[in-house]
DNA sequence: CTTATATACGACAAAATTTATCGTATATAA
DNA sequence: TTATATACGATAAATTTTGTCGTATATAAG
């Protein structure tokens, strides 16, 4: 439990060999073979982080992908948030709908504990977990 | 991602059952029955608390569960390994081997993530998420 | 001393989620 | 026009989580 997934994993990896190239465009495949990543996977996550801005794309031959301005600054929660969806211990934390019907018992030890989780991913950003 | 189990989520539930119901002993059918949770599979969660002292169990008729005094100051770390083992975001935290071999260049975040993680749960006991 | 009730525990099956693959479309530099 | 790169949806494979089943052991009560 409380596993990162591979996506995350996979894009960790884009995220720091992009940082460490930034003079030129990086293609998937270099990304996928240098670190054995299977070449769809990475770019299906890739793609993700590009529509929100933390990466910049660009197609066609010599084509790839770099570091955008703002991936220094973009924080934990952010991005988990791009690839995998609302940061939350629970569903019901998010979602209207609570299993337990009338009988929930756990409802704040839930919020207590997601609300820790946020907090701490909320404040550390990409820059800080590089250094 | 970072989703607790069912199992954690079912011990949660117990465990603030218990401490509601800290004057008598508490069958696991009075809680199975009681939250909807399989009987079988809260059993075994119980009997994991029960063997690291968090609960104590009482054999035979009019046997069950109780509260231990040990288990205000129990930290959310150590309830969750209780549970599930040690509480790493990767696996190559605390296995020895990387599935990167010499090409791994996420070390300093996974271990800056996780340290962030473990410090955070080594400080919140479950009595401070009770509350 | 027998019976009913409760915990203890291992093996296995079902379900859900994660991970990977495949096919097709679109953009663009040469 | 061609080769190379990203974009993206559908589906299959693998893994993990969740639940079930069977059996053993302890003990209070009659």
């Amino acid at each position: 439990m409380l596993k990162i997934t591979k996506k995350v994993e996979y894009a960790l990896i884009a995220v720091r060999h992009l940082q460490e190239n930034k003079d030129k465009l990086v293609p998937v495949a270099e990304i996928s073979s240098s670190y054995g990543i299977p070449r769809e996977v990475l770019a299906k996550t890739l793609q993700k982080l590009a529509s929100s801005n933390v990466i910049k794309s660009y197609k066609g031959p010599a084509g790839g992908y770099k570091a955008s301005d703002k991936i220094e600054k973009t924080t934990l929660n952010d991005f988990f948030e791009i690839l995998e969806g609302p940061t939350a211990i629970m569903d019901c934390y998010f979602d209207s709908g609570c299993d337990h019907l009338s009988n929930c018992n756990i409802r704040t030890p839930i919020n207590k504990i997601n609300d820790s989780i946020r907090n701490l991913f909320d404040n550390l950003t990409l820059a800080d977990i590089s250094q």
